[in-house]
RNA sequence: GCCGACAUAGCUCAGCGGUAGAGCAACUGAUUCGUAAUCAGUAGGCCCCCGGUUCAAAUCCGGGUGUCGGCACCA
C-alpha cells in the first residue's frame, strides 16, 4: 500500500505497487503527458520503474532542469544506434551527458568525419520518429558478458566486467537496438525531439588514459527546443568573436609564429595593456606589503636537484648548455617556477621570526616545455610571467594570510570586471615530495584556514602541486565560461629541502612555512582572459588606445594635433587620425578597432577650442572646451585603485 | 605527446593537374566632406617546408613543421 507523496505536500495511496506512469496519471491527463521522469526520494528513475513502498515522488517535465540532462543522456544513445546502423563493425563504449550536449565515444578502425554528420542526423531523426519505448531491462552479469562478447562488444563486456559485485546490471532497449546503460531514461526516443546537432568528431583515449586505445568520440548538442538550440548556437558564435586569438590580431595586440612556439610577440598596443595590468598589480602589491624582487632566469641543475623540480618536473623544463670546452659540463635550466630562487634570497642572511610574514613578489618570467597539443593562443604559452609570490611564514600565520590574500584577489578580481569567483580546493596528488604526516599537517592547516577565511570551496581530490596542496581560484567570464586564475598553495616540503630556516622568539632554529600564491596566474593567460570577457572593448582605464581624436576636414589638424597632445600630457593613449576620409568613414574605423572615445574636431570646434566627445560604439555627442575634455577624460583614466581615494576625498 | 582537420596576398577566403584570383586592408591621385564604408588608379604571392609521381604540381603521394578542435597535461 504505497503512500505517495507529492511536491506540493499532498499524498496518494494505491493499493499494491505502482508505476510512475500509472501515478502521473492518476493526477491528470496533462501530467501524464508531459512527464519524461520523476524523481523518487531524490533519486531520478523511469517513468516505467514500480514503486513498491512509501515515497516523495516529483515528475520531471520538460521544463525542469534535469529534463535537459535526460534528453542529452537519450540522444547519445540515439546518436549510437544510428551509427551502428550505418557503420557496422563500430563498437560502443560510454556516452555520458555532459555541459551543453553530449558525446559518444567509439572504437571503429576509420575513424568519423564531421562529413559523416548528415547521414547520421538523418538516421538520428529517424530513429526519433519512430518513437520507439526505452525499454529497461535487468540482466545477469555473465549472461550480459557472454552477449556483448557474442557482438564483438568487448568495451561494453569490459565495463560489465569491471562493475563492482553485485551492482544490477541494466541494458535498455529502443526498438531492435540495446544499450548496457544505468538510466534512467525518458519515455521513448520521440521524447528527445529534433533540437540537436552534431558538432564535432574528436580522438579520446579509453577510460581518459593516455597508455589506453584512441577511441573516435563524436560530440553534439541537444536542448528542449530549436529555440534553445539557437540561442546555444548563437553563443558559440559570439564566443569565436570575441576569441583573443581573433581580437589579438584585429587589435593589434600581438602575434605568435613558428620560430618561437609558444612565446608572445606583444606589438605596442598589446604591451600597452600589458605594462597597464602590470603597474595596477605592482601598486596593489606595495599597498599590501609585498616586497618585489627579480630572480635569475638560467640556474644551474644543482639547485633544481635540491628542490626537487629535477626529479619530478626535468620533463616540462628547457636545458641550457654552452660551447665552451670549460664550462661544457655544466647544465643550466630555464626556471619553470620562482619558488626556489625566492627561498635563496630568504636564505642569504638569518632570519628572525619578527620578519615574518615575509611576502617576496616577483613578475618571474618562467618557461615550461608545454606538450605541443596543450598550447592555445597566449593562454596557454611556454614563456609566461606569473605574478607570483612566496609568503615566508609560521604556521599560526598560515590562516591569517590566506585571509588576506583572498581579500586581495577578490578586490583585484573586482577591478577587472569579475564579479565573482568559486575556490576548489585540490589536496595530495600521486606523484608527490614529502610524506604523509607532512601532507596531512598541510591540507588541514589550510582547510584550517579556510575555515577562518570564511572561504567556501569545492574539493578537487588529487590535484595538488607535487609539494602541497591548493586552493584553486576559478573566474567565471561575461559568457560563463571558467577560468582557473589565482591559486594559493601550502607548501612544508621545499622549506626543509633548501633548508630555510628564521631564529624564534626563544632563540631556537625553526623552519618557514612558505605559500606559494598568484592573482592573475600569469600575465599571458590573464589578458587573454580580459581580451574575450571584455571582447577586446576594455574599460576606459586599461584600453590600449583610449581616445581617437579624428578630424573632419583638414583644417582641423592643427587644432587636432594640439588637442592629442595636450591628452597625451594628462596621461591618456590617444592617437590623431588625420586621414583624409570622412568622418562616417573613420567612427566606422575605431568602433571597428574598438576604441571607446572619439574626440571629433571639426571646423568650428577648431575655431573655438572644443572636441565633440563620443562614446563608442554609442551615438552621443557632447561638445566641451578641451581643458574640460582633457580633465574629464584624464578622471576617468584613473585606475580603479588610484581612483578609490580621490573619490573619498571629493565625498569629504 | 595522441586522434582528426587545416596551411594560397597584411586579413577573410576562392581556385583542386595546364600562365595565381576576389573582397577588405595598403599605396597614389582626386575630393574637404558634420558622426557606422567618397571615387579612381597602383602595387602586392618560394600557393608552409623537404622529397616523390608526371611532359606539366598550389592542386596527386610521402615525410616534416605549425595552427585549429578534442583527449591527455595545465598558469
Amino acid at each position: 500500500m504505497p503512500a505517495i507523496t507529492l511536491p506540493d505536500g499532498s499524498v496518494r495511496s494505491f493499493d499494491g505497487p505502482v508505476t510512475g506512469t500509472a501515478i502521473a496519471a492518476s493526477i491528470g491527463p496533462g501530467l501524464a503527458k508531459a512527464a519524461l521522469a520523476m524523481e523518487v526520494d531524490g533519486r531520478l528513475a523511469d517513468l516505467s520503474a514500480r514503486i513498491d513502498r512509501d515515497a516523495r515522488v516529483r515528475f520531471i517535465t520538460r521544463r525542469d532542469p534535469e529534463a535537459l540532462e535526460l534528453i542529452r543522456h537519450d540522444c547519445a544513445h540515439v546518436l549510437a544506434e544510428a551509427v551502428q546502423a550505418l557503420f557496422p563493425g563500430t563498437q560502443v563504449t560510454i556516452g555520458p551527458a555532459i555541459e551543453n550536449g553530449f558525446y559518444y565515444d567509439f572504437a571503429r578502425n576509420e575513424p568519423f568525419t564531421p562529413e559523416d554528420f548528415p547521414a547520421i542526423e538523418a538516421k538520428m531523426r529517424e530513429i526519433v520518429a519512430r518513437d520507439s519505448p526505452f525499454v529497461r531491462e535487468e540482466w545477469d552479469r555473465e549472461e550480459a558478458i557472454r552477449y556483448f562478447l557474442e557482438r564483438g562488444e568487448r568495451y561494453k563486456a569490459q565495463i560489465i566486467e569491471d562493475l563492482p559485485a553485485g551492482e544490477t546490471i541494466s541494458v535498455y532497449r529502443q526498438g531492435e537496438w540495446l544499450d548496457l546503460c544505468r538510466g534512467p531514461h525518458m519515455r521513448s526516443t520521440g521524447d528527445v525531439g529534433t533540437a540537436f546537432k552534431l558538432m564535432k568528431v574528436a580522438g579520446a583515449y579509453w577510460r581518459g588514459d593516455h597508455r589506453n586505445q584512441m577511441l573516435s568520440r563524436i560530440y553534439g548538442t541537444a536542448w528542449r527546443d530549436g529555440k534553445e538550440l539557437e540561442a546555444y548556437l548563437a553563443m558559440l558564435e559570439e564566443a569565436e568573436r570575441r576569441d583573443h586569438r581573433r581580437i589579438g590580431r584585429e587589435m593589434d595586440l600581438f602575434h605568435l609564429q613558428e620560430e618561437a612556439v609558444g612565446s608572445v610577440f606583444w606589438h605596442p598596443k598589446g604591451w600597452r595593456l600589458y605594462r597597464t595590468v602590470e603597474s595596477y598589480m605592482r601598486r596593489r602589491l606595495d599597498a599590501a606589503d609585498y616586497a618585489e624582487v627579480r630572480t635569475p632566469q638560467l640556474v644551474d641543475r644543482r639547485l633544481w636537484e635540491a628542490s626537487g623540480h629535477w626529479e619530478k618536473f626535468r620533463e616540462n623544463m628547457f636545458l641550457a648548455t654552452v660551447e665552451d670546452e670549460a664550462e661544457k659540463h655544466r647544465v643550466l635550466a630555464l626556471k619553470p617556477m620562482n619558488c626556489p630562487c625566492h627561498v635563496q634570497i630568504f636564505n642569504e642572511r638569518l632570519r628572525s621570526y619578527r620578519e615574518l610574514p615575509l611576502r617576496m613578489a616577483e613578475f618571474g618570467s618562467c618557461h615550461r616545455y608545454e606538450p605541443s597539443g596543450a598550447l592555445h593562443g597566449i593562454m596557454r604559452v611556454r614563456a609566461f610571467t606569473q605574478d607570483d609570490a612566496h609568503i615566508f611564514c609560521t604556521e599560526a600565520q598560515i590562516a591569517p594570510e590566506t585571509a588576506r590574500f583572498v581579500e586581495l584577489l577578490s578586490t583585484i578580481y573586482r577591478d577587472f570586471g569579475f564579479e565573482s569567483f568559486r575556490v576548489k580546493f585540490s589536496d595530495r596528488p600521486a606523484r608527490r615530495a614529502g610524506t604523509d604526516a607532512v601532507w596531512d599537517q598541510a591540507e588541514e592547516a589550510l582547510k584550517e584556514a579556510c575555515r577562518i577565511a570564511g572561504v567556501d570551496y569545492v574539493l578537487n581530490p588529487g590535484e595538488g602541486a607535487f609539494y602541497g596542496p591548493k586552493l584553486e581560484f576559478v573566474l567565471r567570464d561575461a559568457i560563463g565560461r571558467d577560468w582557473q586564475c589565482g591559486t594559493l598553495q601550502v607548501d612544508f616540503v621545499l622549506p626543509e629541502r633548501l633548508g630555510a630556516e628564521y631564529v624564534a622568539e626563544d632563540g631556537s632554529r625553526r623552519r618557514p612555512v612558505m605559500l606559494h600564491r598568484a592573482i592573475l596566474g600569469s600575465f599571458e593567460r590573464f589578458l587573454g582572459i580580459l581580451i574575450e570577457q571584455h571582447a577586446g572593448r576594455f574599460p576606459f582605464w586599461l584600453a590600449p588606445v583610449q581616445v581617437v581624436v579624428a578630424t573632419i576636414v583638414d583644417d582641423a589638424a592643427p587644432f587636432a594635433r594640439e588637442a592629442a597632445a595636450a591628452m597625451a600630457r594628462a596621461g591618456l593613449r590617444v592617437e590623431a587620425d588625420l586621414r583624409n576620409e570622412k568622418i562616417d568613414r573613420k567612427v566606422k574605423d575605431h568602433i571597428g578597432a574598438r576604441v571607446p572615445v572619439l574626440a571629433v574636431i571639426g571646423r568650428r570646434e577648431a575655431e573655438q577650442g572644443a572636441v565633440v566627445l563620443r562614446r563608442l560604439p554609442g551615438r552621443e555627442q557632447e561638445l566641451l572646451p578641451l581643458p574640460e575634455a582633457v580633465a574629464r577624460l584624464a578622471a576617468e583614466g584613473t585606475p580603479p585603485d588610484l581612483a578609490a581615494p580621490k573619490a573619498a576625498v571629493a565625498a569629504a
